[in-house]
RNA sequence: GGUCCCUUCGUCUAUCGGUUAGGACACCAGAUUUUCAAUCUGGGAAGAGGGGUUCGACUCCCCUAGGGACUGCCA
């Protein structure tokens, strides 16, 4: 059992893209069978070394990896002619010396007649003054009958003969075109389940016949629903990301990804979020909807969330600090990786992308001293309070035990000897922190910053140091 | 124009002839509360329309409407 994600390289790695290499890899691993990777490049115009490498990039973020080593196409370029050759003395093709002008000519007459294009060479051998003329290589289909493709997903598809064309299937430049060369790479390939987009179901027809002409097993087909933006239409730019490798930057994590994406177009009861081992264990292809999906953001982000949870604290840190050197906002590499792994705990629960975390941290953790306070903070702070602070100050310089659960008896302890309740304290408290920021609860903040930053923090704002916006 | 595909809450989906049509995200309300989140509880929310088939259709068939793909010497 072989399955096979085959883009050609002339843009980075697409978020539908993304989607069919992963059922591709699902329903391989489902199957115990390997999952190939081909880069189909014989457009030699509009292929590039660096969409080469942005699949790769995408490829390797996601976790999606290959079986065996890629395969190039156009690699393939003399497999491909020998192919065609077989193919003409098998009788399956002809040479069609038409012009390009005449083939449109003949082309535009057949169209406005309502009838299939045919070219004069299909049943014509060519004069000896021919031979060596520019030509293309048409394969020659049958014009009775039906072509069925019983595709996994869309179910039994037919199509009348008559309504396939004679397509090229080699240039005049002697490369091989996609119909052709995917139908002797997947064969070569050994391919045995050709998942891919449904915008290749009436490819589909196409290559059924070139198999049947040349004799060779045909695969199954999974032709699967494309993925529309959250408008409903057609992925475009004006969605923004479509790249797998902006999803990376946005602060989604690749488990995440692959669980989200996993959910549009497939399911599996109500299951929602799921680990790869289940995935796999689940993924059947019989199982994919028929209809497009779009992309929704906050259940991406929500799905995301959930595996941040559960991801390894000095992992986010890494990626919070590369989000944040992104936005230029890093300073000090080592600080704030220190100050980021002692918060890490206590923020990555509040976040659903690592760029929400960057964002957090910045607003209160990563904050230079003197923190400057904002206008309601500075209000806040009366003599009355200050007096409080200060008392409180005293009391968690003489404090060592720095976690959550030790700090927030401590708070409660303070309030009750002081006699007030939470609300006279927490606001204040919180501003002198943060600035003024939303921060998480008070003990959790107080963890997060630290034993120094803390004490270092209060005592800024009640020396009265400082007390302006600077 | 032609060929082909698609159509369940706003969104992703479950249902594979008999269910009060289930779950999740989002939304609303309540609980919690020192801020913002998170969390917990509850709530509103769907079978495109019309014909059939059947004792019985979201489920099968047909038509209509609305989306989409393809229609290249691109893939």
């Amino acid at each position: 059992m072989v399955t096979r994600f085959a883009p050609s390289p002339t843009g980075y790695l697409h978020i539908g893209g993304a989607r069919t290499a992963l059922f591709n890899w699902l329903y391989a691993k489902h199957c115990g069978g390997a999952f190939l990777l081909r880069i189909e490049d014989t457009d030699r115009e509009r292929s590039t070394e660096a969409a080469v490498q942005a699949i790769f990039d995408g490829l390797n973020w996601l976790g999606l990896e290959a079986d065996q080593t890629p395969i190039f196409q156009f690699s393939r370029v003399e497999r491909h002619r020998e192919a065609v050759e077989e193919l003409l003395q098998r009788g399956g093709a002809y040479r069609d010396y038409m012009t390009p002008e005449a083939t449109q000519a003949e082309r535009d007459a057949a169209k406005a007649e309502n009838r299939r294009f045919l070219s004069p060479w299909r049943d014509q051998a060519p004069g000896h003054d021919q031979l060596t003329q520019s030509h293309v290589v048409r394969f020659k289909g049958p014009i009775e009958g039906e072509t069925l493709v019983d595709d996994l997903v869309q179910g039994e598809v037919r199509w009348k003969n008559k309504d396939l064309d004679d397509l090229v299937i080699q240039r005049s430049d002697g490369t091989p075109t996609y119909n052709f060369a995917v139908v002797v790479d997947d064969h070569d390939m050994g391919v045995t389940h050709v998942i891919r987009g449904d915008d290749h179901l009436n490819n589909a027809a196409r290559q059924t016949l070139i198999y049947e002409a040349l004799g060779w097993t045909k695969p199954r087909f999974a032709h699967i629903p494309l993925i529309h933006g959250p408008d409903g239409a057609k992925l475009s730019k004006r969605h923004g990301a479509q790249a797998v490798g902006d999803y990376a930057e946005m602060g989604y994590l690749p488990e995440a990804m692959r669980n989200y994406l996993a959910r549009l177009g497939w399911g599996h009861g109500d299951d929602e979020i799921f680990s790869d081992a289940q995935a796999i264990a689940w993924f059947d292809i019989a199982d994919v909807g028929r209809a497009p999906a779009r992309l929704d953001f906050d259940k991406l982000a929500h799905v995301n969330g959930h595996w941040m949870r559960l991801a390894d604290d000095g992992r986010l840190t890494e990626l919070t600090v590369q989000a944040l050197e992104r936005k230029g906002a890093a300073g000090d590499r080592n600080e704030t990786f220190a100050r980021l792994a002692r918060a890490m705990p206590v923020l990555k629960d509040r976040a659903k992308t690592t760029l929400e975390l960057a964002d957090q941290a910045a607003a209160f953790v990563l904050k230079q001293r003197p923190v400057a306070l904002d206008e309601k903070t500075q209000k806040v702070l009366d003599p009355e309070t200050r007096a409080r602070l200060q008392r409180l100050l005293e009391r968690l310089r003489l404090f060592n035990s720095w976690d959550v659960f030790a700090l927030e008896t401590e708070l409660k302890a303070f309030a009750e000897d002081e006699g007030v309740g939470m609300s006279k304290i927490g606001p204040s408290l919180r501003g002198v922190l943060t600035g003024g920021s939303p921060s998480p609860d008070l003990a959790k903040t107080l963890a997060a910053l630290g034993r120094d930053e803390t004490l270092g923090r209060m005592g800024d704002a009640l020396s009265g140091a400082l007390s302006s916006d600077a």
